[in-house]
DNA sequence: CGGCTCTCAGCAAACGATTGCAGTCATCTT
DNA sequence: AAGATGACTGCAATCGTTTGCTGAGAGCCG
């Protein structure tokens, strides 16, 4: 026996056939080509032997690597974590790996990434960097296979898999609404993000839904999904002078931001004013107040996009041309109460 | 020019020479093997066709495949993210790619993960996983340069670099003490994990120090460091009809377990019972009440890992035979207050 | 001027697997 | 019984780099 990992060939010898043999009977594609008797000598060689292929050498010979790029903006994102499992569990049990690249939304240190998955020879790719419009994100999906997730482009070129934004941001103003809230605004994330935008648009449509007229003055647009950028915001809002009893941020984290600046400015929430989030990351139940949200199924959407590109690879382009959207669920908790006019109204009753 | 991505012998045919002169030329290390003129027209032509090597050949041939794995118990763990983050960082600068696996704690899973990762021939591996003895790990470390994260094992025969737990826990209870606390319990996580006995050991000496004598009816343990074994232990102490005004739990995630039984209970904090976390996970500062914690840094253990491994990869065996443990630091929040005995006294005077 | 060393570049054999092609039997057909 | 068919399996090329060895020419010295 040869020093180090066993080989094909050292298969091959203990089972007394030639190289060329073994590496059929051990693939469920070729084992046909080979008795059936001979297979099985094979197997038992090659198990007893501990026999485990070189994908390196594998890789060189048939151009695939097995392995996925998955590009984050920031894995330090607590929305991102359980994408990744999902991803991560959906690729392992089809023998593919992931590789994490974050891209800080850094459109050059993408343009590296990229570059690194293409060098290392990525079969596939799943992007949560994209900007509405990507060209860049366009230009590798034409080098290979490609999905979105939680991010859209402009024109449905690459598939997505997102969750359902519209019908959350309409649970959220409806929740709202029925506590009797009448002015409500909108800590909006960034509208070069496909999820800033249609957030946004969804507000406004959800607004009238419940009869409600969109006020301009009730809504800012932060310039990033960050705690910073929602304080920011709500500062702004406030500092103009609009009057409102609730609002919806653009996510979880500007959420948070609000909190910060609803404090600062000795606001309560949710006495004065009622907020809710939209992710429901990993421990919005925990903070202060518990936050109302729209709960997204991180993992599932990343179990769905591996499969997604999976099926892609496999040559089923036609898999999903369709963006694949997932259903959301409002989750209430402490942010959010009636509106103080109907809390005083209540009172006299 | 062939197709598809441009090769070495691309390269060697524009510049007049054989691919093996170009591959020499190429690198750094055996420039000096070529012709100065050579060399650089050789690079010029590489240049000029956008030549970028295939790693999966080049590691074919030199086993090396510039790849680390980097073994978490679950990458979900707000803990782990700023660490990978560290990680990667460092990893690109030496042109390496990280390749994440989660456990979940199974040593099968783990066994599997290591088991990928031999056959993808990873240069070497950061593992966060360790139980304070464990085979697996040390047989591993046999085969592959490693280096241990935010654990330890028993005998230092695998490097680590960790927090200063002691000091840390011993912060946590001195803050304690100075607020009047004599009463204080520990919530401990399993002592199966270095951090955990650690930890533990350190309450003990640190409870010493300030002049406590330690009540083993004031310890619980946890079986794992999540927030429903912190609730469990917090039971469990509770049921027994311990009291104490304060408690330090094993980490941040068991924190908020307490929290979470405390309120069941009907008992507030810090009004009365002070809890300490460790670790400042992301948000601490935004839970109710804002955890007072012992912060570790999170992104400088991921750098220094990566870079203790990158070291001891390039044959610098030597690098590091000590572990190397990074400071901590106490961060006060709202989560410990006064003892009641003293605001009681307080309140007398 | 012969022989020596030295520098440089090409040759070819790896690395470990996959795969088109061709050869060897045994079996079947007529 | 001869040829055709078919089922297996071996041969050898190939994927793109790296690297030990060899060879060619230049310069140097005695």
């Amino acid at each position: 026996m040869s020093p180090g990992p066993v080989k094909l060939s050292d298969v091959a010898e203990r089972a007394g056939v030639h190289p060329a043999t073994v590496s059929r009977a051990l693939s469920e594609r070729t084992r046909h080509m080979v008795n059936g008797d001979t297979a099985q000598r094979v197997l038992a060689a090659a198990e007893e032997l501990g026999y485990t292929p070189n994908p390196i050498a594998r890789s060189l010979k048939t151009n695939r690597s097995f392995t996925i790029a998955v590009m984050l903006p920031d894995l330090t994102n607590p929305l991102f974590p359980p994408m990744v499992r999902g991803i991560e569990d959906a690729l392992a049990e089809a023998g593919f790996t992931a590789l994490i690249a974050n891209t800080d939304n850094h459109p050059d240190r993408a343009l590296a990434a990229v570059e690194t998955m293409r060098t290392r020879l990525a079969d596939g790719c799943i992007a949560a960097t994209a900007t509405r419009d990507d060209g860049l994100l366009a230009e590798a999906a034409s080098e290979m296979p490609m999905v979105l997730i939680n991010r859209r482009v402009l024109n449905h070129e690459i598939p997505a898999v997102v969750a359902d934004d519209r019908s959350g941001v309409r649970q959220a103003v409806e929740h709202l609404a029925a506590l009797g809230h009448e002015r409500i605004a909108h800590v909006a994330g960034p509208q070069w993000l496909a999820t800033g935008a249609d957030r946004h648009e969804a507000f406004l449509a959800a607004l009238r839904g419940v009869g409600l007229e969109p006020d301009p003055q009730l809504i800012s647009f932060g310039e990033g999904f960050t705690e910073e950028q929602g304080a920011r915001s709500l500062h702004t809002l406030l500092e103009a002078g609009a009057s409102f009893t609730a609002l919806v941020a653009g996510n979880d984290l500007m959420a948070l931001g609000c909190y910060d600046a609803l404090v600062e400015r000795g606001l309560s929430c949710p006495d004065d004013i009622s907020v809710v989030g939209f992710n429901d990351m990993p421990f919005a139940d925990k903070f202060n107040p518990p936050l109302t949200t729209v709960r997204i199924p991180h993992y599932a959407m990343g179990r769905r996009a591996a499969e997604l590109l999976l099926a892609r690879i496999e040559g089923n382009a036609s898999a999903a041309s369709e963006d694949i959207v997932l259903p959301v669920e409002l989750v209430q908790r402490a942010s959010t109460a009636p509106a103080p006019s109907r809390r005083a109204r209540q009172a006299r009753a």
